[in-house]
RNA sequence: GCGCCCAUAGCUCAGUUGGAUAGAGCAACGGACUUCUAAUCCGUAGGUCGUAGGUUCGAAUCCUACUGGGCGUGCCA
């Protein structure tokens, strides 16, 4: 059962009485900010104080004495300003720890209103190898997933991969030109990926000769303004001259920002012109951005060849993603790519066209939104469609398939203008009662502050980036199990096992811990840390549980079928039973605002709990029979509570380690 | 220029949508091992919640201005 439903729902009876809409108040009813104020607090007499123009503490005195709360809490207190104290009876917790043993769903209801959601995430480029940039799209929207399912919705999990874009013409056009058979023949997704660096880099060295010029011609203008600037007599007026000065800063910091342009393009172009192979190459494909934009232009206008050899490479290059998703145990309902849409692009465009809700400007068909400066562009003046379009294209086709309630995309905040569009022309397009939701999230940093990038500069491979997570967990789990002393006690397969759930799970828990929205450091030893609020900390608490099974040689299993009565007579023991039981209100936190940190925030507190209990409260040693019974089975829900809850983040538990 | 986001302990981060004395972890310091896994636990210290105003019974949270940072900004995704 759900605390806080259970608690708002005997509230609102009362409520109703006082007010018209008491769901603002009802929303005031939360956990207890310190234990001494009992388990839980309602803190809505205040606010009521000046629209019913009474004291706020009669007005608490009021709704305590209408309430009907006897079977569920201990009389409930009234203080400070009027904040109503609730203590839950120990009775009703027992009554609900005693169902939870015997529950697969640990006492978790299933939502009431069940809705239909789509969930787009992860969407990596084919063409590329994935990087750290793809992680938290990737595991966020795969926690959400698993947690709006567990809770009862009908979830479906897309995975728009971008297998059609201008990356698939650099891919074509590098084979067409550059390819190394054998390579080819041997390796083939890992010869793409360098015929695509190689497109790739070609173009950028001649988009940067063109570009040069014009920075330098820019870097003397912003240097010129700023000259010009100093050179105005400053105002005698204090605020003017500050504000003076300002000016003078902000040019400067254009000045700046010209001057790092030219340094990086000045590397582009050095990167080439270092080899005398890659210059030549460089030289001889003088035209290459065009030709690459041809490629892809040819391949969606159905050329033979282009089409085989798109044919040839997509599976090669979902194979080689496949495999980074097996093992992060990640899995997808559907993954329509982008081309899956292909056909519906002109439709969507003339329907916009006939329904007069884009119009031509400077050549390409718009659709202009209020409270937009710039329009979207639906479709290009070379007749191209953007991924505008097939975003579009795709709610029509997931209206038609699924008839979801909401979709949400799980995309990084850099796209939020984007999706606000996006979404408003939905609106506009007639898809008025489907909520449309940008999941966003922040930017992965390196230990410097920065986007998290390797040296040469670019984005940090996924891939190496879960082996390094498994490497360092195996030195930290084999140096913890050779430390102990009385010789090694796991063997090396298991040893690598628990590694590979230690480090992948170390990488996903790092994400998914920090609030969504803000940017994070990613850092390997924090990440792997035995204590705090890491993933490791969590399967190490669940295996202590699994050793005092061991050791007591307990039968769980038949444990919990016997029905033993659980007790609460240490304080230790009835915050963790109190934990234990608010798995529900958390699960349903983490939907409300889609924010999974508030699941790995309620396990966190779970394992503190577990710890104290576990200092506080001998288990195997206990006094007497029923006592150790009712610890084993308090050990076991944590247990269970523990693995469940990881497992809606993603994570494995082990059952040594 | 315009738009969006952010600023909390030395460091990394929470802060349940306006509630009681702002919390964790790391690092520092002091304690607890013939152990139920010490891979842990307990304690101490650490804060003008960027600055200045405002809203009200009550502000880290809402509003305004400022400072400093990030991102986006008409034909990439």
């Amino acid at each position: 059962m759900n605390i806080l439903t259970e608690l708002k729902a005997r509230f609102r009876v009362v409520l109703d009485q006082l007010v018209d809409d008491p769901t603002d108040l009802l929303a005031m009813i939360r956990p207890a900010q310190d234990a001494k104020f009992g388990d839980y607090q309602a803190n809505c007499a205040m606010p009521l104080a000046k629209q019913l123009g009474k004291a706020p503490r009669d007005i608490a005195a009021d709704i305590v004495s209408k309430l009907n709360l006897a079977d569920m809490c201990e009389p409930p207190e009234i203080a400070g300003p009027g904040f109503i104290n609730l203590q839950l009876k120990n009775e009703w917790l027992l009554a609900r720890l005693a169902h939870a043993v015997q529950d697969d769903r640990l006492d978790v209801p299933v939502v009431a209103q069940p809705k239909t959601y789509v969930i787009d995430y992860s969407s990596p480029n084919v063409a590329k190898p994935m990087h750290v940039g793809h992680i938290r799209s990737t595991v966020i929207g795969d926690a959400l997933t698993r947690t709006l399912r567990f809770l009862g919705h009908r979830v479906i999990s897309d995975n728009h991969i971008g297998d059609w874009g201008t990356q698939f013409g650099m891919i074509i056009y590098g084979y067409k030109h550059f390819v190394d058979r054998d390579a080819f023949e041997r390796e083939p997704v890992a010869e793409l990926s360098r015929l695509y660096r190689l497109v790739n880099t070609l173009v950028e060295y001649h988009n940067s000769r063109k570009r040069l010029p014009q920075l330098r011609q820019e870097l003397g203008e912003r240097e010129a303004a700023v000259i010009a600037q100093q050179n105005l007599p400053l105002p005698d007026d204090k605020a003017a001259a500050k504000k003076a000065k300002k000016a003078v800063g902000k040019l400067e910091e254009k000045v700046v920002q010209t001057k790092e342009a030219i340094k990086s393009t000045n590397a582009k172009l050095a990167a080439v012109e270092s080899g005398p192979e890659l210059l030549a190459m460089a030289d001889s494909h003088e035209q290459i951005a065009a030709a690459v934009l041809e490629e892809t232009a040819k391949l969606h206008a159905g050329d033979e060849e282009n089409q085989r050899l798109w044919e040839e490479f997509l599976p090669k290059c979902r194979e080689e993603i496949q495999k980074v998703y097996d093992r992060l145990d990640i899995e997808f309902d559907y993954e329509y790519g982008e081309s899956y849409y292909h056909a519906r692009l002109a439709q969507v465009v003339d329907d916009f066209e006939k329904r007069s809700l884009s119009r031509e400007s400077e050549g390409a068909i718009c659709v202009f939104l209020d409270g937009f400066k710039a329009p979207m562009i639906i479709r290009k003046k070379d007749g191209a469609f953007l991924y505008a379009t097939s975003d579009l294209a795709t709610i029509q086709f997931r209206m038609e398939q699924w008839k979801p309630d909401e979709i949400l995309y799980v995309v990084d905040h850099r796209q939020s203008e984007h999706f606000d569009k996006l979404f408003a022309a939905a609106k506009l397009w007639g898809y008025t009662d489907l909520k449309v939701r940008h999941v966003s999230f922040g930017t992965v940093l390196g230990e410097d502050g920065k986007p998290f990038k390797t040296r040469a500069g670019v984005a940090v491979g996924l891939e190496s980036l879960l082996d390094e997570a498994v490497d360092r967990a195996y030195a930290v789990v084999a140096g913890g199990d050779d430390a102990k002393g009385d010789g090694t006690e796991l063997s090396e397969d298991e040893c690598r096992e628990i590694a590979n759930a230690v480090g992948i799970g170390a990488i996903k828990y790092a994400d998914l811990s920090h609030n969504r929205t803000s940017d994070y450091v990613f850092s390997y030893d924090k990440m792997l840390a035995l204590t705090g609020n890491t993933a490791t900390y969590m399967q190490y608490s669940y295996a202590r549980v699994n050793g005092i099974f061991g050791r007591g040689k307990v039968d769980i299993q038949e444990l919990r079928m016997a029905k033993r009565a659980i007790e609460l007579a240490e304080r230790a023991e009835r915050a963790l039973a109190l934990e234990l039981l608010r798995f529900a209100d958390a699960l349903a936190d983490v939907a409300e605002d889609y924010r999974p940190n508030l699941l790995t925030t309620y396990l966190y507190d779970l394992s503190k709990s577990y710890a104290q209990f576990f200092e506080q409260c001998h288990v195997l040693k206990a006094q007497n029979e029923t006592t150790r019974n009712s610890r084993l089975l308090l050990c076991d829900l944590t247990a269970r509570t523990i693995k469940q809850g990881l497992n809606f983040l993603g994570i494995n538990v082990v059952e040594r380690m």
